[in-house]
RNA sequence: GGAUCGGUAGUUCAGUUGGUUAGAAUGCCGCCCUGUCACGGCGGAGGUCGCGGGUUCGAGUCCCGUCCGGUCCGCCA
């Protein structure tokens, strides 16, 4: 062995034992006739102290950061303490000691603090991961798959294995593709999920199924986006939607638990779809504060349930202010304690709205002030008993800044959406210690692609109607007539059984009962606008395992490289994969994806057209 | 597919209306230093201003193109 304890563990308790230790250096800190050096490994950081002795020896080996380095000596008490380290009461008082290998000036600093940008540190990635700031998220990467694993396996769940190279489907995102060269001009596909296949186990009795499992999505990427990335995989049988939320809170809970010492013990709360696309604008509301949106009008199409409440809204009728009454949507939130903000500050606001990815028209501001007056931007076209009227339907109270948005149904939702998140920020709502989950149940089954002519599944197409609305879905041709009028369609209003797991205003996990029975799988493949022969093709295995006596099932993915990194308190998914790719799909480290040679695509039958 | 910001020393950045020899911090190298831990002090080296073209007496700075990177929209069942 190269040595006989780690960098992280000596301790006062230890003092006068003789000791090996290996590891990088992280620096020297030379003081004439005696030289301080921090030894870094995986553990910790310990401090060696050679002393006019081995100068001579330095001389001949001189050490520069990142030198792997072994050395032997005396554990001794230091005289000046560092209690910021946990070794920091001892020091090791250096015999002998030899360079086991040399290091190239590292390109940026190894610190918590490093000086390398992105693009840089993704380069020279291994040297990266020795940060300790890196190396604390895939520690915690590692936390989050034991603590499922653990709670999973308690729980009767098996982990399946399933392939990789499997088929491409018309459905959802798009594939990677490889080439087969036993099968000239075939292809597999990579898995976006492993949907099929835990539907599959389920129907071979393998009645609790999970996986933590690479899925592939050639999609355009962002910040929080890898092509490739993790999921917690999850199936089981002989379930229904309750029984699938108990289990699965159960899970993150005990992940909280586990990871963060947190004890998650509120109920986790349930809304359905439609109540927080109301009351936030969103399907993946960050709850954690209130600010909900106050809907002063609505399109006749949309929230029929809401219809009534909308109308006693004191913008209902005409108003003779052209931007609410020529609006389809008018919504508002009431900004706590913003009344005082400056005028320069509400135009910023109104910028804000106004950016291409906002895309709003303006921003309408009412000033509820302290002593209970009212001030807005349309005072012109409102008395001041008319914007009573309004604070009061808003819930606003003195010292509030309501702020309205006017528009198109699907933007201005959109926006107030983005506008409450945006102020949560500012005001400093969204605590980074406070976790916030919420399920949210009940999403539309389908969706409508215009340009397309079709409906889509929502979330993907094994998803299973409510139960009460299954007659709806088999009962009705899907075709469209008039696409314009999509909304009319009965399909627009079929909810699913499905349901997303939403912390702090992201979608953690997201999942769905499945169909079971092979008439109502078809039926769903035709309301798609695939024809029984595409069916056959593309899910005809599938179709016949239901044949084949299929139990009712449901399931969940999370996504864990997300999971991981909000328990990390960070945006990017990027800290917490030990090798992540950018922005542009590419490995900067490896250069990957490159072209291969003429021999190899001649092989895969494959001519470049570029 | 679209919008937008950026590319200057090993690194992170500054660089005025277009004007002398392109700066700072950090890192690196050398010397000094027996208690540092962001050590300190003194000195030094280090630049194809992403690339190509244009405007100009003169371009890091202005214009066009291109490559690379960041952020966002579309997209991501």
């Amino acid at each position: 062995m190269y040595r006989t304890h780690t960098c992280g563990e000596l301790r006062l308790k230890d003092v006068g034992s003789e000791v090996t230790l290996a590891g990088w250096v992280q620096t020297v800190r030379k003081f004439g006739s005696i030289t301080f050096i921090d030894l870094r490994d995986r553990y910790g950081i310990t401090q060696l102290l050679f002393g006019e002795d081995l100068n001579e020896q330095l001389e001949a080996a001189p050490l520069g950061r990142e030198f792997v380095l072994q050395a032997s000596g005396t554990v001794i008490e230091r005289s000046n303490k560092n209690l910021q380290l946990p070794t920091g009461e001892v020091e090791i008082r250096i015999s002998s000691f030899s360079v086991l290998n040399k290091s190239a000036i590292p390109p940026f600093t190894i610190q918590d603090d490093t000086d390398g940008g992105d693009d840089l540190r993704m380069r020279y990635r291994y040297l990266d991961l020795r940060r300790g700031a890196v190396k604390r998220n895939i520690e915690l990467r590692y936390a989050v798959n034991r603590a499922t694993r653990e709670y999973l396996h308690q729980n009767g769940f098996m982990d399946i294995e399933t392939p990789f190279l499997i088929k491409s489907t018309p459905e959802g995102a798009r594939d990677f593709v490889v080439p087969s060269r036993m099968n000239p001009g075939e292809f597999y596909a990579l898995p976006q999920s492993p949907q099929t296949f835990k539907q599959l186990l389920m129907v071979s009795g393998y009645d609790r199924y999970y996986q933590i499992v690479k899925c592939f999505r050639d999609e355009d990427l962002r910040a929080d986006r890898q092509p490739e990335f993790t999921q917690i995989d999850c199936e089981m049988a002989f379930v229904e939607q309750d029984d699938i939320l108990n289990m699965f809170e159960g899970l993150i809970k005990f992940i909280f638990k586990q990871v963060k010492g947190i004890d998650y013990t509120d109920a986790v709360e349930r809304m359905t779809w439609e109540d927080v696309m109301f009351h936030y604008g969103i399907d993946k509301p960050d709850i954690r504060f209130g600010m909900k949106v106050a809907n002063l009008k609505i399109p006749a199409t949309v929230f029929d349930e809401k219809q009534a409440a909308v109308a006693a809204s004191p913008i209902a009728g005409s108003t003779g202010f052209g931007v609410f009454d020529n609006a389809e949507t008018v919504v508002a939130i009431a900004v706590p304690g913003a009344a005082e903000y400056t005028r320069k500050q509400l135009d910023e606001l109104t910028d804000w709205v106004k950016r291409p990815q906002i895309g709003m028209q303006g921003l309408v501001n009412i000033k509820y002030n302290s002593d209970g007056s009212l001030k807005s931007s349309v005072d012109k076209f409102f008395t001041e008993a008319a914007l009573q009227e309004i604070a009061k339907y808003v819930n606003a109270k003195p010292g509030d800044l309501i702020l309205v948005l006017a528009g198109a149904e699907e933007r201005t939702r959109k926006a107030i959406a983005e506008l409450r998140l945006e102020l949560g920020e500012r005001l400093g709502l969204r605590k980074k210690d406070e976790f916030r989950l919420l399920w949210v149940l009940d999403f539309p089954l389908f969706e409508y692609a215009e340009e397309e002519n079709r409906w889509v599944a929502r979330h993907h197409p094994f998803t299973s109607p409510k139960p009460s609305q299954i007659e709806t879905m088999i009962g009705n041709d899907p075709v469209i007539e008039n696409a314009a009028e999509y909304l009319k369609h009965p399909y627009a209003n079929i909810k699913a059984n499905a349901y997303d797991m939403v912390l702090n205003g992201n979608e953690i996990g997201g999942g769905s009962i499945r169909i079971f029975q092979r008439e109502l799988q078809e039926k769903m493949f035709a309301a798609l606008g695939m024809t029984q022969e595409e069916a056959q093709h593309k899910f005809g295995f599938l179709l016949g395992a239901f044949e084949y006596g299929a139990p009712p099932h449901g399931g969940i993915a999370f996504g864990f490289d997300r999971l991981c990194a909000i328990l990390g308190g960070s945006e990017s998914i990027r800290d917490f994969i030990a090798f992540p790719k950018n922005n542009s799909g590419r490995d900067v480290m490896l250069d990957a994806p490159a072209g291969i040679d003429q021999k190899q695509l001649d092989e895969l039958n494959i001519k470049l057209a570029l």
